[in-house]
DNA sequence: TATCTGGATTGATGGCGGTCGATCTGGAGC
DNA sequence: GCTCCAGATCGACCGCCATCAATCCAGATA
């Protein structure tokens, strides 16, 4: 995959030739890449991304009513925020009687990790 | 900061009364946040996320016109997605006669990586 | 049954984002 | 000077997104 580029081609060069060759992108990290901009994408919002701090934070579940006081939005929008969040496979929820209980998918963020780093 | 939560409240609890007390989210932490969603959101793109990471493969620069040929989008929009990348600094170019080069700023990933895991 | 309540859903709105073709910019070469 | 080229910028279009108030739904309680 290290395609060794050319790089800095300066001068002497005709018209139409490129400064170097194409780089040849496998398929592959395409699905991959797809996958990952998806979680990223949930994460791109300030508020998404505390509440999965959140969530984190307490390794185990969260109560929506917790969460809601935290945020500076309406109960609606915060519903809306959770449920891209649990769109993209990020954290998922429970219900018991009235309440919402909201947890992180375990290795729900490990592959953006891993690339990442 | 790790507040211990009661959860699961069941039963008897009274008008209005909340179903466990409010977790405190420190303030610090919210600037934190929109400096790692800033970056998030630079890389909730296929096209972009699949530009960093051509760049990262090539640790050294890579010149614009070996990207263009890798995406079936116009040299308009991928100019517009390096400058996305740009602004969340993320990336950084040079000019050099008539070719840009392209690549990535060191430990512009670090925070969000860190986070992540 | 009726009433209350926590949370999700709906509808509307303003703004942002991805895409394109067209144009502009500035360096290279004649 | 002029022309050519790589890349950035502009203008426009369209769709998506964040937000809210209002409403709906289901479980709990009386």
């Amino acid at each position: 995959m290290a395609v060794d580029l050319e790089l800095m081609p300066k001068k002497k060069r005709a018209a139409g030739e490129r400064c170097c060759e194409p780089v040849v992108y496998p398929d592959v990290e395409r699905a991959h890449a797809a996958r990952m901009a998806e979680v990223a994408k949930a994460l791109g919002d300030p508020i998404r991304l505390q509440l999965v701090d959140v969530l984190r934070r307490h390794a185990g579940e969260v109560c929506v009513c917790e969460l809601v006081p935290l945020f500076d939005i309406s109960q609606s929008t915060l519903s809306h925020h959770l449920s891209k969040l649990r769109a993209a496979g990020i954290v998922d929820s429970e219900r018991r009687g009235l309440w919402a209980y909201y947890y992180v998918c375990p290795d729900a963020l490990k592959e953006l990790s891993a690339w990442l780093s």
